[in-house]
DNA sequence: AGAATCGGACTGAATGTTCATTCTGCTCTT
DNA sequence: AAGAGCAGAATGAACATTCAGTCCGATTCT
């Protein structure tokens, strides 16, 4: 029974169901089975509590985007891999991804914090990016345009369809949404 | 001196820089030079206000984004111009890009009042995505798809050049990224 | 062994602060 | 001098954080 990890998961369930500022630490505490005081044990303030939490999620998500990952298969493989296990990870788990786009862009974490955090998420990205560029199978621009792009287009997807469901009438596929990112930045 | 105005103005730019919790209703009446007291005269309650506001922009927005746009014009004349717009639109209002990020995903705004007021920013992009389709130029996918895809790509690449332009080392051309976005939806 | 003591982990009421909102009275305008 | 419009202090609620004490397992003492 890890207080610690029991605290991150709580602030994680209230912070994507209310959002941040409508989760008080008196909240956190009872919904991890805790007094108020304890959650100062192991963090110093609320806001260091969501730092870390947002460079848990981050390395949880990367985990999950390097799942069946081949660095030495083939870019457009690769591309669809890992941006595939990315779509599908934020789409089942509109908690890690509203949790993302709280924290991703409030106050309460400064751009330094945030880009530590999202280091490891951008870094297969880049080497993907950069051979496929060397292929001349993909775009020659700024791999941060390519990635940011591709980041942005599937991630607001995942909230659209999370908290506007009835918008799209049939059923979206994953492939296409991936096919459609690939078009984008393929040369 | 229309003082509604001015409280609408205040209180965009202080949510834009700080965040909307961190935007005291004493703030906003300080930076729109009057009393406290005095913004209830204009809006019953904060939720109200923001509410407002987040109307008020969208529709300054899909203005922009139909200087110049012809109705008649081809496909992809239209999309380039569209988002075109959109982009720089976006891209040099960072307060209202701020703003609608803010407010696009806060509880202080039910999903309702969003909807209602997105959807003069919405419509002519069905239209052209429709016109599109039946010309074969696009991809057979549901509008919301093509459209959110692409709305979340530049959305994000604005906020990315805004909050770290330190990761753009070289300057980001804006037709390359519609470029980008075309190529995605295009048939 | 059993009693006595210690000390770290934990609790939740208390504290002080920050806000949204209200209210009292002031200031113009007519 | 009446009334609309306004200012800003006052109010009360919500919250982050603190703190005085409780609990319990481990350690030392008899």
């Amino acid at each position: 029974m890890d207080k610690r990890q029991q605290i991150l998961e709580a602030t994680a369930e209230l912070i994507a169901e209310h959002g941040l500022q409508a989760s008080p630490m008196s909240m956190v505490a009872k919904h991890a089975g805790c007094g108020a005081g304890t959650i100062y044990r192991y963090f110093e303030t609320k806001e260091e509590l969501v730092r870390e939490l947002f460079a848990d999620v981050a390395l949880k998500v990367t985990e999950a985007c390097l799942q069946g990952y081949d660095r030495h298969a083939g870019i457009k493989q690769r591309f669809f891999v890992y941006w595939g296990n990315f779509y599908h990870w934020m789409r089942d788990h509109p908690q890690t991804r509203a949790l993302m786009e709280q924290l991703g862009s409030s106050p309460a974490i400064c751009e330094n914090h945030r880009q530590a955090s999202m280091q490891c998420l951008q870094e297969p990205v880049t080497e993907l990016l950069e051979d496929g560029k060397n292929q001349q199978l993909i775009k020659n621009l700024p791999d941060e345009v390519l990635a940011t792009m591709t980041f942005g287009a599937l991630m607001t997807m995942c909230r659209k369809q999370h908290l506007t469901p009835s918008t799209f009438t049939t059923e979206v596929n994953a492939d296409d949404l991936i096919t459609l990112c690939w078009d984008a930045i393929k040369a």
